[in-house]
DNA sequence: TGTACATCAGTGAACGCGCGTTCACTGATGTAC
DNA sequence: TGTACATCAGTGAACGCGCGTTCACTGATGTAC
């Protein structure tokens, strides 16, 4: 039998969360739910967490700590551009491993209301790595335009995320190309693309639109 | 005071619903909170729909029924460059003009269970504005890959839609330029881009990773 | 080393809440003859 | 044209549910003297 003192209960609150979340749902993980898996009576989590959204955000902290694990990994690779298509394909591999983790990660409601702060440091750290890959792969002249290129890339990446999640994405290619084949191929024009987005930062210039 | 016979409840209730989710967002959309909306009884909608879902898709059809007619005036333009700058661009602000309104149309929760068929019709049929947009820069040669290129564009404007929602990205332009122009200058190196995609489809090739 | 006591981390009963859904009902409508 | 009756589209009371949160409590821990 547990003691009555658990001794660390933040952590495994949150360890239970982030096992609860794939097989529940995000919609399924209450704090009840979690408190029972951690074998705690379901009001002991308020030691721990001000409220249930404290809770969410700290586990989803720890899934953006894990993002930006893969992300760093796939970046060490020599060659730049290598090392731009890598992190790409890490991306959305996490989110194709670890989908409701993920969409905890982005859910609107943990902006609002007391998000634990290391949500913020965690995300943060996961973006700069992004950022960083991009401008390994930039020419000096356009290095300004990294976190502008950065930040649609991830557009992508997200949106390709969430859509093979959903499987929202039919199979495009002949043979029914599973969806890891497809990210491989998306992730081989990435630099090329990277290059052309760099361009957007800047002063603003004639536009085609009113 | 209202007939006891209301004429045209089902309709009423997707338009409230359409109302609700824009000032309560969507998790504050029950089937109560509608009902009392139309003036009528928390119990008769289920004169007309099995149950919430089937509410909720129907009104998210409506949605993309609304983002349709937006994509297809859009891509009205001559210059085929400039019609896929105006849908990409039409695409997003119609996200940020109706941001909970294009939650819902993506929430997970309405492809499982009593789906509206409507919701699968309506769905398409601003994916395929979306295709046509891209076949008509795309050269004859390169038409097979403009599923793909709409895939990845799709996924990408769906991105930048949410992650402008949520605020999650930063102005990364001088002066704190407002959203709209970021996705305007988006917009404009999309045609390229669109290009560079299409030949992700076909054959596989060699890869750059394993 | 032993004792008193503050502090900490749990317990479990209880609260109120809004929800989706069901049910027997009733008022209105439309149709057959 | 009028009447009987089936059908349709509402009502409102009631159900059970799981939830987040609060509260007075109790058992364990650690520290001052």
């Amino acid at each position: 039998m547990p003691p009555y003192h658990h001794g660390d209960l933040r952590r495994a609150l949150v360890a239970r969360a982030g096992e609860l979340l794939e097989t529940d749902g995000m919609d399924g993980l209450s704090l009840r739910s979690v408190a029972a898996r951690a074998g705690v009576s379901h009001s002991a989590p308020y030691r721990h967490f001000p409220d249930r959204t404290a809770l969410l955000s700290a586990t989803a902290a720890l899934g953006f700590d894990e993002l930006a694990d893969r992300l760093a990994s796939a970046g060490e690779a020599d060659d730049p551009d290598q090392a731009m298509s890598a992190v790409g394909l890490a991306y959305v591999r996490f989110a194709l491993a670890r989908p409701q983790m993920y969409r905890l990660m982005f859910s609107g409601d943990l902006l609002k209301g007391a998000a634990d702060p290391e949500y913020a440091r965690a995300s943060t750290r996961a973006f700069e790595l992004l950022r960083k890959a991009v401008e390994r792969i930039l020419p000096p002249t356009d290095q300004a335009g990294a976190g502008a290129a950065a930040s649609i890339l991830w557009a992508e990446h997200h949106g390709l995320a969430l859509l093979l999640i959903e499987k929202r994405i039919r199979p495009w290619m002949r043979d029914e190309t599973p969806e890891d084949e497809l990210v491989r191929r998306v992730a081989t024009t990435l630099p090329d693309r990277a290059r052309a987005l760099a361009s957007l930062a800047g002063p603003a210039g004639a536009s085609k639109d009113g």
